[in-house]
RNA sequence: GGGCCCGUAGUUCAGUGGUCAGAACGAGCCGCUCAUAACGGUUAUGUCGCAGGUUCAAAUCCUGCCGGGCCUACCA
């Protein structure tokens, strides 16, 4: 394996939900990064896993008739489920359940507690009894009848008290932000950076990182009726899997993290508390974090109320599993925002993979099957327009690695295309069909360039298509053993033998409206 | 209220001072026939949100306005 280590985490998902295409799509990012370093030689770890402690895992669970421990075994397991279902390569499933989680974050409380940086207050607000939430004074407002309700929800509030201990992250502001400026790739993209940032300088304030109102959650050391702050137990996983506190276990080395890939909702636990904490506890924060947008479905966004969640089983059924992994990295810039229009994800489907990326693949290989005895053919002397396409192939390497260090999966794909779509130009140019009657050792020399930048493209695009891909280069005969990025320059060896193509993207064709 | 971002062809977007403002998809026309009726060539479409200003020169910088989005701490 090689020194090169590449740690990267999903968030952990809060069991309270069922997976749908957000989550779907944070992991996707985290796959493909995952798989494209592994090609690349990396020795990676991707975790994923599930967050189940907190007050409304409690309580849903109570609901359910079930004990909590019941109940999240049963909701971390449709998380488990869908890793299967969109083709996900982690390496561990966590759950915050488990005793070794346990065993970390009282290991990290009690660094904290050493450090002088947690300490025993008392935690007040305007709770509400209806929300069971705690508003701060500016969420709230006294109406004409005297009473203090919350602004948001409108639910009568009443000042509590309840003893909490806190984390000093009032005195981390200053260190935050001398941090955020050596390492200016911590935060991606740039838009999530300047909001951090600005709600840094604004000052930070002492966190509350414990509870006594529900007990579900990690005990706190010595203080039994204290749990620790779900976020706290939360973040702590990233180290739990690396074997936090022995930084003597075979997996410490993957820390710290090279990415912790987020949503847009929950960047500011990523960025501010856990940089702090880690700090704080003296180990190394995390290299960069990562928030992607959310998805929108048909320009509504997705809500219980309107019922119009999109979950990723249903569209793997009718679209089949890789065109939905390319068209949620395709379709937007990673980062922003995107809308999920069935239109758009069909045009994606047709176009870039049938029309583009298959009828290319199945165009080729067909002549070659009925050409050239089914096997690669001869490679001849190179003309100009030869090694133009070729070098264009050799060149998507560094630019895919490029791009993807950035989480630009949109970019990497786009530049990928641009071949693609230069090999459609050199087929019709180059005219083998034509070449059949007058030369054929020219034929070959074309069909042989056209299969070697399949060829290209096809490994690179491995991260994001695996199964499509695997089909591709089995069409190809590129042997399993010669699919990682070490082989990117092992050429298409003639005369190796090649079973019948079959088309690999099929059109997608509207079923007749009911 | 404060802060950040955006408003460019039918659609999605690229373009941060300087050739006639670009790409993709969609549309029209032409070609090809190897291929999943796929591929290639070509044409057309924009008061670059509005109004001022700076400059030899602005989609690109500044100001104001209009429209939209996001952030503004313990509820994951």
């Amino acid at each position: 394996m090689s020194s090169r280590t590449y740690y990267v985490t999903t968030p952990i998902y809060y069991v309270n939900d069922v997976p749908h295409i957000g989550h779907a799509y944070t992991s996707l990012a985290c796959d493909v990064l995952a798989r494209f370093k592994r090609l690349d030689g990396y020795d990676v770890h991707f975790l994923t896993g599930t967050d189940e402690h907190g007050q409304k895992v409690e309580k849903a669970a109570a609901t359910a008739g079930l004990s909590p421990q019941q109940f999240t075994d049963k909701v971390s397991q449709s998380f488990r489920d869908l890793v299967g279902k969109m083709n996900y390569s982690p390496d561990n499933f966590i759950r915050t359940t488990e005793p070794r989680h346990y065993k970390s974050c009282q290991a990290l409380w009690e660094k904290l507690i050493a450090a002088g940086d947690i300490y025993l207050g008392k935690y007040a607000g305007w709770y509400s009894v209806r929300d069971e939430t705690y508003f701060v004074e500016g969420e709230t407002e006294v109406g004409q009848d005297g009473k203090r309700r919350a602004t948001s929800t409108g639910a009568e509030v009443e000042w509590v008290e309840e003893p909490s201990y806190f984390f000093k992250l009032s005195a981390w502001t200053e260190r935050l932000l001398a941090f955020y400026e050596k390492n200016p790739r911590f935060i991606g993209p740039d838009s999530r950076r300047n909001e951090i940032l600005s709600f840094v300088k604004g000052g930070l304030q002492d966190l509350s990182v414990s509870r006594t109102s529900f007990s579900w959650g990690v005990p706190v050391p010595g203080d039994s009726k204290h749990i620790m702050y779900v976020w706290l137990d939360a973040l702590t996983n990233y180290i739990t899997e690396c074997g936090y506190p022995d930084t003597d276990s075979p997996l410490w080395k993957y820390w710290p993290a090279d990415l912790h890939m987020v949503g847009k909702d929950i960047i500011r636990f990523h960025c501010v508390f856990w940089p702090a904490f880690l700090m704080a506890a003296g180990l190394a924060p995390p290299q960069r974090v990562f928030a992607h947008g959310w998805w929108t479905n048909e320009g509504q966004k997705m809500s219980k109320s309107l019922n119009n969640a999109i979950y990723p089983d249903e569209l793997v059924k009718t679209y089949g599993l890789d065109p939905v992994r390319y068209f949620l990295l395709r379709e937007v810039p990673f980062g922003n925002d995107g809308d999920f229009q069935k239109r758009a994800l069909i045009g994606r489907m047709n176009g870039d993979l049938a029309n583009a990326y298959g009828n290319l693949c199945q165009r080729v290989l067909s002549i070659v099957a009925k050409s050239c005895g089914e096997k690669i053919p001869p490679r001849g002397t190179l003309t100009e327009a030869d090694t133009a396409l070729l070098d264009r192939a050799k060149g998507l390497l560094a630019i895919v690695r490029a791009e993807l260090d950035d989480q630009a999966f949109h970019r990497a794909l786009t530049a990928i295309w641009e071949v693609i779509a230069d090999a459609n130009r050199y087929v019709d140019a180059q005219a083998p069909w034509a070449l059949a009657k007058t030369d054929p050792v020219r034929r070959d020399t074309v069909l042989w360039v056209l299969a070697e930048t399949i060829r290209r493209v096809t490994l690179l695009v491995q991260p994001f298509m695996p199964e499509s891909a695997a089909k591709i280069l089995d069409q190809l005969g590129v042997p399993e053993s010669a699919r990682a990025f070490a082989s990117f320059d092992a050429e298409l060896v003639s005369g190796t033998g090649l079973p019948k193509p079959q088309g690999v993207f099929p059109r997608y064709v509207e079923p007749k409206a009911a």
